[in-house]
RNA sequence: GGGCGUGUAGUUCAGUGGUAGAACGCUCGCUUCGCAAGCGAGAGGCCGCGAGUUCAAUUCUCGCCACGUCCA
């Protein structure tokens, strides 16, 4: 197999050999279109224009020129651009379909939605899925990351971005190449009145992930306005195949055509012009449009992944725009900081409203990269601005296009606040430790820098700046970031290991689930495909092996016990206790433990359960980050930017413990894919991607809580018993995990915390009620006594005896926790070694007032006075 | 997912195998018409939690927890 770039590199020299057969050249040629290659970067492309030689790739043509004698016949607004594409394609049998989240909850091979193509893969590409429509036009929003250092500069860059998306799902028969081609050439020539002569066509392919197909590159002025691609193919061991189900993919940036269209300086002024003016009101900048003008032509050269010295590409554009570089940094920057915060703050508005949280790990990193960027550069111009503020001038722009928006604003602001305040902190602690090194006069070596970025996020720049401005040289060196990175490598490859399978399924059929048609079928007969060791593979099974979080069951097949299950690939292999004089083609009967699976059902449906409570209590930011259901407990993982509160935590069992005494109805049932989101929502996916064309859909009564699962669940939530919350703890940045019991390990854990309880009620000697405050009692009168006793001061009779009886009405034993400072388990212990201690030192205290006998002082001398 | 750093007074941080320190803040007193400030006194610490080594652990070892940060 080759990799996607030799596929693509190998097959752009069999397209490009015979065009005809690749490329809708029909239409092409009787548009008046012909074929040239790029005298410059050996390119073929089309053009109307006789003379032309070059490409329209801009290092060919030249550079932008999108604003002086704009070619556009049209200008487009922001929406105006969605409208149009709609008013184009849909009377051509194109469907219009909403957004898909940014975080890409639903497809397992990404984070977040980097194109609009991938609201569908991968399952409507492999044909699993049936897309929604089998043309259509979609608004999607996407992220990328990869040109942060651009946003703002260029002009053209985005971290987030309406990518249009022209797409078919098609049989050979149905596909329409040339068609497909005619429907978006015609949106530029008509749609926004292009003439033939501004358009440059370039021939070009793609792969990925195993399919290719030719496409074509549209580009104007040196803009790169948009790519549709044809994936027809895919490589197989026996060769290069025609896809059965063949996939138009043209992905058209909405930012950029506004932008060209209305022949605006960049495309930021095009995109959000409205929250640019309500930001310049604030800052008091003057933007300079006519500097800017010149610039954008040349912003290109600044693209920091293409050039080596930046400095040496800002001396190269004020060279060229015959301007001073300072004159053109200081009108320029403010300009581009201003773009960067409020691009960064359209993207956070989107990110967080979908349901993706700023963190240290995982791709909440991104967001958090970018909204740091935005606070530096307002605090870089001091400016009075809030990101929160800016994300709801956003959502009130882009009302018409996404009112979902404005729903979720509130929420957004909350977190951006939240993640505001984190960064403040972080940067007082860096200036602190910046401080000191120029205070103290520290050596800052090479190691002390890569630990310093490492560990603390200071960037050698600016420890380098901060030295030197007292007088002290530091050296970074040019390939600091390279030796960053080779830190990382060095360590990360001790850590590789494998599992193993050890069981041979080498020609063994699925298993058919039984599970899955009846749930309350726990009983079934089969029979023996396979028999390994102790390992039992039958036709079907009525056994729920370990996925999706929940434990497998356990029971028995031919009166023998099984006590795993789990899944290989489609089949489910039963793991006996020992081993079974099975052989293959016996007729067995299956059997699984009811009290067993029961209390799997319990945690299961309290999990979604839990999941619905705290999306209630925290907010709509919530979603499930993960989740796993034994026996004995389980625990879901939820996105939260905060830990859990004492009080949180009661608020969110108090919810789902009121969710379970409602008896709400569970219902569960197969949708097909797109029905089930189109119904429910993209949040089905909260335990992640799965995969099939029908999805099993859980719902909790009307909407409390819907799920694609696959896990055994109630039919009531009062069937639950009870949910108790055990603790919660942050695993990770962004991540918090809820651990908790119901059902009968609920009161299993009851039992157990009441043990620990009772267990130190007796070493105090008082009702259990009454632990707290007389552990409070204990614990600070032996952090006083450990003080006085052995100096000459007076001991307080007091002090020497145990007296506080106070009756706590909420959860002694998490108060007493509190109060000693550790984990429940460790109560009984910690209140035995402070009482000990405690009297330990009440018997010195007694010996020291035997022996000399209290000096009643201060108290001889305060009576006196009350007399008179 | 992986790595690194940090947990000691309200805060910022020193420090040590033998009952813990500074600065700022706080309380009280003096100086002052008052404030700023100065001087003096004082309160405030399970040295993050747990196990191990030791006669002895805040300190050494291991595990955990919390916070921060970088990389993919």
């Amino acid at each position: 197999m080759l990799t996607d770039k030799q596929q693509k590199k190998e097959f752009k020299k069999v397209a490009s050999a015979d065009p005809d057969s690749y490329y809708p050249t029909r239409k092409l040629k009787a548009e008046g279109f012909a074929r040239k290659q790029c005298t410059n970067c050996g390119m073929f492309f089309w053009t109307v224009v006789k003379g032309r030689t070059v490409c329209g790739d801009p290092a060919c043509s030249g550079g932008f020129d999108v604003v002086s004698n704009n070619p556009a016949k049209v200008s487009l607004t922001y929406e105006g651009v969605w409208n149009k594409i709609v008013e184009m394609l849909e009377p051509r049998g194109y469907k219009k379909v909403d957004r898909y989240p940014v975080v890409a909850r639903w497809n397992p091979t990404m984070t977040y939605t980097i194109a609009s193509i991938a609201a569908f893969q991968p399952f409507v590409i492999t044909g699993e899925v049936e897309p929604p429509a089998k043309k259509l036009v979609i608004p999607q929003f996407c992220l990328r990351f990869g040109d942060i250092d651009n946003v703002g500069i260029t002009g053209s860059h985005c971290t987030g971005f309406v990518m249009i998306g022209q797409h078919a799902f098609l049989s050979r028969e149905e596909w329409n190449q040339e068609q497909f081609f005619t429907d978006i050439y015609e949106f530029l020539t008509v749609g926004i009145g292009l003439e033939k002569k501004e358009i440059t066509i370039h021939e070009d392919a793609w792969a990925g992930g195993g399919s290719f197909g030719p496409c074509m590159e549209f580009f104007s002025r040196g803009v790169e306005l948009f790519n549709q691609v044809y994936t027809m193919f895919e490589q197989t061991p026996e060769g290069d195949k025609e896809l059965r189900l063949k996939v138009l993919d043209m992905g058209l940036g909405m930012e950029r055509i506004a932008w060209f269209s209305q022949a605006k300086p960049n495309l930021y002024e095009a995109t959000f012009p409205a929250v640019l003016e309500k930001i310049r009101e604030r800052t008091k900048v003057e933007p300079d449009f006519e500097l800017y003008r010149k610039f954008s032509r040349y912003s290109a050269y600044l693209n920091v992944d293409e050039v080596d010295n930046i400095e040496d590409a800002w001396r190269r554009v004020a060279r060229e725009m015959k301007v001073d570089i300072a004159l053109l940094r200081g009108r320029i920057m403010p300009m581009a900081a201003i773009y960067s915060i409020a691009e960064h703050a359209r993207a956070l508005l989107l990110a967080i409203n979908d349901g993706g949280l700023p963190s240290n790990t995982g791709g909440g990193y991104n967001l958090r990269v970018i909204l740091r960027r935005a606070l530096s550069f307002i605090d870089q111009h001091g400016w009075d601005l809030d990101l929160g503020e800016i994300a709801a001038w956003h959502a009130e722009e882009l009302k018409t296009l996404f009112p979902e928006l404005l729903r979720g604003v509130d929420n957004v602001k909350k977190i951006l606040a939240f993640e505001k305040r984190k960064f403040e902190e972080t940067k007082g602690n860096v200036r602190r430790i910046l401080e000191r090194i120029v205070k103290e006069n520290q050596e800052v070596t090479l190691d002390r820098l890569l630990e310093l970025y490492d560990s603390q996020g200071i960037a050698p720049e600016l420890v380098k700046r901060e030295a030197e401005a007292v007088g002290r040289k530091v050296d970074v060196p040019d390939d600091f970031y390279k030796r960053v990175g080779e830190l990382h490598e060095r360590k990360e490859q001790i850590h590789a290991t494998k599992r193993q399978a050890d069981i041979d399924l080498a020609g063994v059929p699925d298993t058919e689930p039984m599970y899955f048609d009846d749930y309350a079928k726990l009983d079934a007969g089969a029979r023996v495909i396979k028999v390994s060791g102790k390992y039992v593979v039958l036709d079907k099974t009525t056994a729920y092996p370990t996925s999706g979080g929940q434990l497998h069951d356990v029971g028995t097949i031919g009166g023998r016990r099984f006590v795993d299950a789990f899944k290989d690939g489609g089949v489910i292999v039963h793991v006996m206790e020992a081993q079974a004089p099975f052989k293959e083609g016996d007729a067995v009967a299956i059997k699984v433990d009811k009290s067993w699976r029961d209390q799997l059902s319990q945690h299961h449906t309290a999990t979604h359960v839990v999941n619905a409570a705290a999306r209630a209590v925290l907010g709509s930011h919530v979603n499930q980050a993960g989740a796993k259901k034994t026996i004995e407990k389980a625990h879901l993982d939820i996105t939260h930017y905060d830990s859990l509160s004492k009080d949180e935590e009661k608020a969110i069992e108090q919810e789902a413990n009121r969710i379970v005494e409602q008896g709400i109805p569970i219902s569960a049932g197969f949708l097909p894919r797109s029905q089930a989101e189109q119904k429910y929502g993209m949040s089905i996916y909260q335990g992640g991607a799965v995969p099939g064309k029908n999805l099993r859909i859980v719902a909790i009564g009307d909407g409390l809580d819907v799920e694609a699962c696959g896990g055994t669940h109630l039919h009531n939530t009062s069937e639950i018993g009870k949910i108790k919350i055990i603790k919660s703890s942050k695993i990770q940045d962004g991540i918090v995990r809820i651990e908790f019991t119901a059902g009968p390990a609920a009161s299993v854990t009851a039992k157990q915390e009441g043990d620990l309880l009772g267990e130190t009620a007796r070493i105090f000697g008082v009702k259990s009620s009454q632990v707290p405050a007389r552990g409070n009692e204990v614990f600070s009168k032996w952090k006083k006594l450990k003080k006085i006793v052995g100096t000459d001061k007076e001991i307080p009779e007091e002090i020497l005896v145990l007296s506080d009886t106070a009756e706590s009405k909420g959860d002694a034993l998490a108060e007493i926790a509190e109060v000693f400072k550790t984990q429940p388990e460790h109560v009984p212990k910690n209140a035995e070694k402070f009482l000990r201690q405690y009297y330990e030192l009440v018997d010195r205290a007694r010996k020291q007032l035997a022996a000399k006998p209290p000096a009643k002082p201060a108290k001889a001398r305060q009576e006196p006075r009350k007399k008179p």
